[in-house]
DNA sequence: CACGACGTTTAGGCATACCTAAATATTAGG
DNA sequence: CCTAATATTTAGGTATGCCTAAACGTCGTG
């Protein structure tokens, strides 16, 4: 028999809860086994395993029915969103507040989010002005609310010739983030897709300036853009 | 036969390390294991086993020899000043940069300590302009350097009727900070012995308004003072 | 509608760090 | 200097969260 108990405020816990609310998107649709696998980097079997445990803990954080995925719970959608509001708002912290490099801010967040208080996150909230997006462009979710949709689309999906609004840009890959630095491309900056190559590449302008420049697709796809009419 | 390996990245191997440290004193002598399980609130047998581990890693972390006590190695002893400098630091930086109130910098300090990477700790540092001593009073240990030794006495054991300069105040009980910051009492503050009563309390002067006051003994314990002459 | 591919779960194990109870070593008092 | 009190260690066990291998379910396609 496998493992019987949860620590519901471990690190692990909460990643899951994260996972579970990042793969289930805005729609909450079920989750699959497979699906957290990939996303954790775990084996499918520890999966069900601790599936099993978030949702028997005396109050649970998932819906879970065999072999048809997990929803969150409200106490788990609770502390998912409490989760990603700590992760944005260290970002946002340490950029603002400590000078962070934009493509080492992720990491930081991400070990730090699991440990700070109610008091620490109340706190850079209030020096930060109670900031609604992180420096990524990702909004930050409020305290007694819930994640606001997102009505943005991959640059790869944006129209051609057609000036866009960078929203938001991935911060999974800090190799990414630097290079996107370097090319002048970040949330808010005026960007146009010149053509859609077979080769995977997308061809840009950025700002006032106007650079040309040549996005392989795996960059191009980390920028979620928004038209600009509005 | 029980464990076999140590986490050493873990936050117990932190915790050990900085009990170790902080009991050794600044002679560095050699701790017991009931003195740590004491320190720790852990059994004793629990330590002997870390003990073991600690002493076995692949870079051994104390010197440990079987019922005489313990010592850190040079990388436990680089480890654990590295630990106390984190949390010195973040206590400072929650009391000046996040306005913590002085009696709470200890708690989310313990915990955010052991995550928090060498650039944070840089960052930090520098924000504050490389702070030599926290809002207790207690030194930060330098980056490439040892804890400066104490030159300080308890109060309890103050000359009577001499004015003397608070130094530091243990972090260890919130109660008591919160006492002594409504008594005015905190690092610098100048202080006097009046006596040194049986029922173990102590009287003493604050500063240029110079209250009377009574410190139960545990308190006056919690306080570390030196003499004001030089 | 049966079968095979793939996704999921069960079973059994490992690692870290804790525990208690029992055995053993050290030390202090007479 | 021996014994009793105390400190320490050994042995065996628990809890959490991970693993692999093998069994089992689900579902699309012929």
């Amino acid at each position: 028999m496998a493992n019987r108990q949860l620590n519901p405020n471990s690190e692990s816990t909460d990643n899951y809860l994260k996972a579970i609310l990042a793969l289930g998107g805005p729609e909450e649709s079920r989750v699959t086994s497979n699906a957290l696998a990939r996303h954790l980097d775990v084996a499918p079997a520890s999966i069900t395993n601790m599936l099993q445990k978030l949702a028997a803990a005396s109050t649970p954080l998932v819906e879970y029915e065999r072999h048809h995925g997990v929803q969150l719970s409200p106490s788990g959608k609770k502390r998912a969103l409490e989760v990603v509001r700590h992760h944005r708002l260290i970002e946002t912290f340490l950029y603002e507040v400590l000078d962070y490099p934009i493509e080492e801010v992720h990491e930081e967040a991400e070990r730090l989010e699991h440990f700070i208080s109610e008091r620490f996150e109340q706190r850079i909230a209030a020096k930060l002005g109670y900031p609604k997006i992180d420096p990524h462009g990702h909004c930050i979710p409020a305290m007694s609310g819930r994640m606001p949709k997102q009505s943005s689309m991959l640059l790869t999906e944006a129209a051609l010739k057609t000036n866009v609004l960078v929203e938001s840009v991935s911060d999974r890959d800090a190799g990414t983030l630097k290079l996107l630095k370097a090319s002048g491309i970040g949330p808010g900056v005026q960007i146009r897709l010149q053509e859609r190559t077979p080769a995977s590449r997308c061809t840009v302008v950025v700002g006032r300036s106007s650079k040309m420049l040549e996005l392989p697709e795996n960059i191009a796809h980390s920028i979620r853009v928004r038209p600009l009419d509005k």
